[in-house]
DNA sequence: GACGATACGGATAGATGACTCCGTTTGTCC
DNA sequence: GGACAAACGGAGTCATCTATCCGTATCGTC
């Protein structure tokens, strides 16, 4: 809804039916491989699977890495679709932790990926920015209403939010397979992310062993 | 303490002298440039900065994956070994976050390659479980500690414990550079391991929106 | 210090992967 | 339905990485 996915921006070329159309399948494609293989999976796999020439792959994004960060673009824009979904449906003080649910519901594999592109020492950031900020918006929102709604402690803003779901997505990866472990995993992080309702301030060890 | 690192293991080999030396410090630098550069760091590399020819290193190690694991086993060799150390220092009611506290203190990039192993896709599982289960029987140690002191939840077990660990240790390279808010990101899992004070199951909502 | 064995170094083989060139096919517009 | 541009396919190039071979240097022992 947000951008038009089968075309490559804000349109300075109209793009022929059957270019935009293998556009599409490559990007479908090669979000499947990536999280499946890898960022290591090579560009020849990714045609073949696509059905196309590995000339065509590289046409339509001139480099892996442009690849790669393509699919990385359409994930984020997808995830702030369905935060603005939750957000409308389900309303401010469900609606985080429902978001939480939802891509952490997702096959650890398909998180993965998400985190697999950082190492890749791709220059994803500059690039994801814009889809980033808008994921950033959506989390403030969310955020915002939990907060408001006494749901989840006020010392926590969007990067801690951010970072906490990308470690919670890792953390169940070594837990897959057990369900009930990831299960009871899952419930420290949001017991977590709730309010404190006792004594602001615990009296439970911060720094290492006395030296 | 527990094995002799300079050794490739209990025993068949005396090893000369300066292959030994060669050995160890293979093992220093790969640790090194596995953890700055990541696991696709080249052979070649590693050898130049050891100032070793490549043939050495897979003398010692007749493939990169072996190379690989020996590594990752030191590390948890060396883990275990402090694990132990904490527990009896510190005590039973701290050591668990004492242990976590040191895991963590150590550079994002050092946490990053124990997890940059396993999509390596290595067999990394079968050469580590003995380390991992000399690692794990320390873990459980510091755990069961922890829960009879009453500062852990009892719902914990040492799977979940050790995937919160790694889990944590990625989201706080997001982080990375910004320790405050680091801290609060520590505090949230810090309080969800927390034995709950409250009410046993509170009335948080589990499931995703109301379909 | 001399000899045999062990270990070393660097050049090289073999494999794989990203990216390009160019002849052929396909969509679009009249 | 014909012409022209756009897009395609796949063989080929170039770089890189793992792993090996073999002549040379070093260690350990007498």
């Amino acid at each position: 809804m947000t951008t038009d996915q089968t075309s490559p921006a804000t349109g300075v070329k109209p793009l022929r039916a059957d270019a935009r159309r293998n556009r599409a399948r490559l990007l479908e494609v090669a979000e499947a491989v990536f999280t499946e293989r890898g960022t290591g999976a090579s560009t020849e796999e990714i045609a073949r699977e696509a059905k196309v020439g590995i000339a065509t792959v590289f046409r339509h994004f001139p480099t892996k890495e442009a690849l790669l960060e393509a699919v990385l673009v359409r994930r984020l824009e997808r995830l702030a679709e369905e935060g603005r979904r939750l957000m409308a449906e389900t309303g401010p003080t469900y609606a985080l932790f429902a978001f939480f649910d939802l891509v952490l519901d997702q096959s650890p594999v398909k998180n993965a990926f998400a985190a697999a592109l950082a190492d890749a020492g791709v220059d994803v950031r500059a690039a994801t920015s814009e889809a980033g900020r808008a994921l950033g918006e959506v989390l403030t929102v969310l955020l915002d209403g939990a907060q408001q709604a006494g749901v989840v402690r006020r010392d926590l803003g969007v990067p801690e939010l951010t970072a906490i779901l990308v470690g919670t997505c890792r953390m169940l990866e070594h837990l897959d397979g057990h369900p009930e472990s990831a299960k009871r995993a899952r419930a420290v992080v949001r017991d977590g992310l709730k309010a404190r309702t006792g004594s602001p301030e615990e009296p439970l060890p911060q720094g290492g062993a006395p030296s």
